[in-house]
This record gives C-alpha cells, structure tokens and sequence, in this order.
DNA sequence: GTCTATATACTGATAGAC
DNA sequence: GTCTATCAGTATATAGAC
C-alpha cells in the first residue's frame, strides 16, 4: 500500500504529483484538467501517476485533502477559538494568499454543489462544518460578552462565511479592487464590544 | 444568418437548446458538459446544433446572455434604482430560485476566474457591472439620506454582491439551514435609517 | 515504481446528402 | 434546417514488460 508509504520510493513523488493536481485543478477544474497534463508535470507518465492514486477523482480528493492540511496548519495547532479563531479568519497569513489554493477552493466549492460531481459529498461536508467551527467559535466569544447581545451567532457565522467566499471570488477577479481584510473587518467590528 | 431570424424555422429551436443547455451546463459546467449531451436533450443532432450556434464557446455564451435577460426582466423594467433596487435584491422575486439559473451562475463564474476560460472576459465584465450598479444604487441612497453618514457605499457594495455569492452556495449545499433573504436584511438593516 | 502500448469511449467540429 | 458519417484528437484506465 503506497498511500501512506514513504519507504522505498521516491520520497517526493506524492508531494510532486499533488503539487501539479493543484496546478491543473485550480485552473481548469475536475473535469477541465487532465491526468495526462498533471502527470507531465509531475514529470512522469499517466500510468505513472494512476500507480501513486488509481483515478482522477480519487486523486483530486488527495489534493484536496493536502489544502485542507494546509489551511488548518496556518490556522495554527492546536486551532484558536473564539474571536481568536475569528481574527485568524479576517486576517489570514500571507500563504493563504496564492492564487492557486484560493482558486481550488473557489472551482472546486462551485463544481460541487452539482449532485454528480465527484467531491459533492466532500464539499458539502465542508461547508457544514466550517459553519459549524464559525459558530462554535463566535458562541464562545458571545459567551464572554464580546458579542453585542442582539447578535445570533448562527446566522452571522452563516453571513462571515459568505462574505468570505463572495470575496475570494472577487479578489481573483479584480485584485486590485479587493480589500479581503477591510470589507471583513467593517462588516464584523459593529457587530463586537472589542476591538477586533 | 439565423442568430436573430424569427422565420422560416422551427420557432422554438434556438429557445429550446438554450434550455437544454443551461440544464446541462448548470449541472456540468462548460468542460464537463457535452454538444452531444445538449442537443440530444433539445431533441436533434449534434450537427443540427451546431447550426444555430456554430461553437461550444459561443453556446455558452448564448446561455448566459440569455440568463442575463431573464435577470434583468425579472429586476424590473426599467431597472429600479436607490434603495429599490437593494431592496428586490435582497427579496428576489420566486423565478430567480430555481435551482438551475442560481446554479449556471455559481458554476460559471467560479470556472471563469481561470485565465484561459471562455467565459473569462465576460464574469469578470459581469462582476464589475454589478458592483458598479449596486455602488451606484447606494450612493443615491445616501443621497436621499436613506443611508446611515458613517457607510462607505463602495465597501458596502463589494459587501453586498459578496454577501449574495456566498449565499447562493450555502443555499445550494444545504437549502434547508438557509435563508438567504433573513441574511441580507439582517446585514443591511443597520447600515440604514429606514426600514428595508 | 515506471514505462510503453493499448483498449475503449467520447470529444468538438466538419462534409455533404437531402 | 436537419441529418448521417466521419475526422482527428483526447479522455481515463488497464495490461504487462522491465
């Protein structure tokens, strides 16, 4: 079983192999992009690839999975909570940044809401639970009276993630009129007795 | 030519296989979609298609523009304008929900943020109209003193369409735990000195 | 673990009869 | 205006040598 081997082979095979799925997936999307074009990346053959993850979907699944490490690296170990959790959120690291990973997300959320398509379930689950991670978190801030009190924590956690993925696309499109941070931090501080 | 000709042909031809593909492009995006798949849905052949609209690329488009006119038709004509228009955004009439129009427009504009995509020029157009339109909205707005002195009205447009983006998805993924109008009004309401 | 070769199917688009 | 037939290209996935 190679999945999770790292003994006897080529130790960045995986890494590589993912590294070019996020290349092509991000710009052409599940059924744009092509094993063949990732494995020429990757600098091996299509039948070289399909050895390391034995189909498309399940390979765009890896990748997917490998942002996710990503993201909840930068989102720190063990994950803040709270408005701590929120601030990482309005303000993100710079790596969070790249093109390419916000463009996965971006495609990847849109093709999924498609009941056929591979990471429907996937994404789905996604979105449920980092609404789910949003709440809790502005709940505990509620908790400690950083909430103004007519505030639900639901129904803004729903409005953050929102305005968070409405932006993401407008940034790509226009990056120079975008203003993540900005845009987030006006829409969230009337709603909090702290400063953000 | 047969882009606008009325006569002559079937009178339902052209409607009818811009409604078979915004089925099929609203569930499969443009890659994922097939000329084949859409004219065996509009009940001819692939050729026959092809007839009326020469190219993959220029069906889409066809599709979308069509999307477009709907939406527009269904803003109103002429086009309301102030706190009108906000307000039949964020209370769209029952059309606008369907499933499918709400799906071609998530879809497309998430494959359209890659550089080589067909629809690349045309989301970013969009994207830009709409923000101008609703900025445009809102400074009359404040002109009639509708809205609170401290909103910026080009942030609080970029807010808006970002806040109605987000929404559509989480109102895709998981229609029951939505409720896309609630949202809006609960983000917009403070921002002004009437009632929405 | 990687390769070449191949199986099988589908793609968008065109040619030409009717 | 619609069809059948076809072209040339590409797709995912597999078989089997090394």
């Amino acid at each position: 079983m190679t999945t999770h081997g790292r003994r006897g082979e080529h130790l960045g095979r995986r890494q590589q192999i993912l590294a070019a799925g996020l290349a092509v997936f991000s710009s052409s999307g599940f059924h744009g992009g092509s094993v063949r074009d990732i494995a020429r990346r990757a600098g091996l053959s299509q039948a070289g690839l399909l050895h390391h993850f034995p189909s498309k979907a399940q390979l765009l699944g890896a990748v997917l999975t490998w942002r996710d490490d990503i993201a909840r690296r930068e989102l720190g170990e063990p994950a803040p909570d709270g408005l701590d959790l929120i601030r990482r959120l309005v303000a993100p690291p710079a790596v969070t940044r790249t093109q390419e990973l916000v463009r996965l997300r971006v495609i990847t959320s849109a093709e999924g809401v498609a009941f056929g398509h591979p990471v429907h379930g996937y994404v789905r689950h996604r979105q449920a639970s980092v609404l789910d991670m949003v709440r809790q978190a502005l709940e505990h801030a509620a908790a400690r009276g950083e909430l103004r009190q007519d505030v639900d924590p639901a129904g803004t956690a729903r409005m953050l993630v929102a305005l968070m993925d409405g932006l993401r696309v407008q940034w790509l499109l226009h990056p120079e009129q975008a203003d993540i941070t900005g845009d987030l931090r006006r829409c969230l501080q009337p709603l909090l007795t702290v400063d953000l």
